[in-house]
DNA sequence: GCCGAACCGTAACGTTCGTTACGCTCGCCG
DNA sequence: CGGCGAGCGTAACGAACGTTACGGTTCGGC
């Protein structure tokens, strides 16, 4: 998924990979804040390269971050012919992959850290994470839902309210409960069920027909 | 100080109450990290008493978590005789008074601080957040539901999964946005709207009967 | 008025950590 | 082969901060 370099995108070279890599699992396993030292000696590089190449801490923080979104990026849906079952099986779908993003501990750490910087740092971490997540989340899912309108088969005045009302549908308290540190654990099958059940439910707010549930 | 108190509960004396709201103040105010050098200062005590008083940083950081969570606490709704719009006016009540928390500053501050120290301290400062605010809230509202569908005027399984709709439905991506540090202007009348929106949805997935949508 | 306890302000100590500097090895290029 | 830049490991420096210790002040009780 090579596309294109938007503006501010750095492409890191192998090595930098293989040490943004590092700080990761430095980040996510190791309970501890995260030291440059810790990143050096995991990656098994030396602290000047860490700055050198990142400038400092801040620098490698937002290095980590962007890392990481480069990767999550799910492939764009797109809209295609939709009937009903087409766009209920998209909703699904996507409500179930934002739940394994959320879940995991790599995105668990990364919001963690995000989070704990956001109002006091120079550096706009949390911007960063928003971009890259929650409003990337969105740009992915409106033209899904637009079409579904041009369909017929949803109705809505806005699909920004539209989108916001089925990320509350499958978020619920899940994320919260996350960072605050609850083990929730969250199977497979935990996460079909509450996809299918948050589309079932956004489609029963904003379907153009009464939608009526499908047994299952 | 062999007060007997309710357990794991201790009441502050009237000294300590100042010394942690001025450590509030400093959380919320001071953008900086917390240290027990600025809430000395604010408070105008010594650390020597800090450190007497809570025993080290850890168990500060208990306390104002404690103090804020035993001022916040709204008051429980009594179920009482519910009718259709006494219910909505509860629910509305409700997710109103929830999005006020969630946006003010000193919740933002202490989620914060709790999500910064989840998965790495040994004090469980997240789980204490949670208990005061995510499940005590479930606990407030449950009797409401299960009142509501006493009445017949809406219907589900279980009513712990009733609320988590309840709360994705209010909650939305507001509280993930002001914590990574988004400044979302939340008016008073953009609450009372979003409350009622949450109040019709929830109404309209586990409405007993068909509801239709109010005019306004 | 005197005593002791509580408390304030400040100094001091030790640790952690970000940041910088230095010596060494290794692979590339002429 | 010789130079050289990149990068590794480690040491060193300085600041911030948690924690402890100390001297001075206030205040209630005798």
């Amino acid at each position: 998924m090579e596309t294109e370099a938007a503006p501010g995108e750095r492409v890191f070279s192998p090595r930098q990979a293989e040490v943004l890599e590092a700080a990761l699992r430095e980040l996510v396993e190791g309970g501890r804040p995260l030291t440059m030292g810790a990143v050096a000696k995991r990656a098994a590089c030396s602290k000047e390269t860490l700055y050198k190449w990142f400038d400092d801490r801040d620098g490698l923080l937002t290095a980590i971050v962007r890392f990481q979104a480069a990767r999550v990026q799910v492939a764009a849906v797109e809209p295609g012919r939709l009937d009903l079952a087409s766009l209920t099986a998209r909703l699904e779908e996507f409500a179930a992959n934002w739940l394994r993003v959320i879940a995991s501990e790599t995105s668990i750490a990364l919001n963690r850290v995000a989070i704990g910087q956001a109002g006091g740092g120079a550096v706009p971490l949390g911007a960063i994470v928003l971009e890259n997540g929650r409003f990337a989340l969105g740009r992915r899912l409106k033209p899904v839902l637009e079409a579904g309108r041009a369909a017929g088969l949803i109705d809505f005045p806005e699909s920004e309210e539209a989108f916001r009302t089925f990320f509350g549908l499958f978020a619920r308290d899940v994320q919260i409960r996350l960072l605050l540190g609850e083990r929730l654990d969250l199977a497979p099958d935990t996460i079909r069920a509450d996809a299918r059940r948050a589309a079932r439910q956004f489609l029963t707010l904003y379907g153009a027909q009464p939608s009526t549930g499908m047994p299952g």
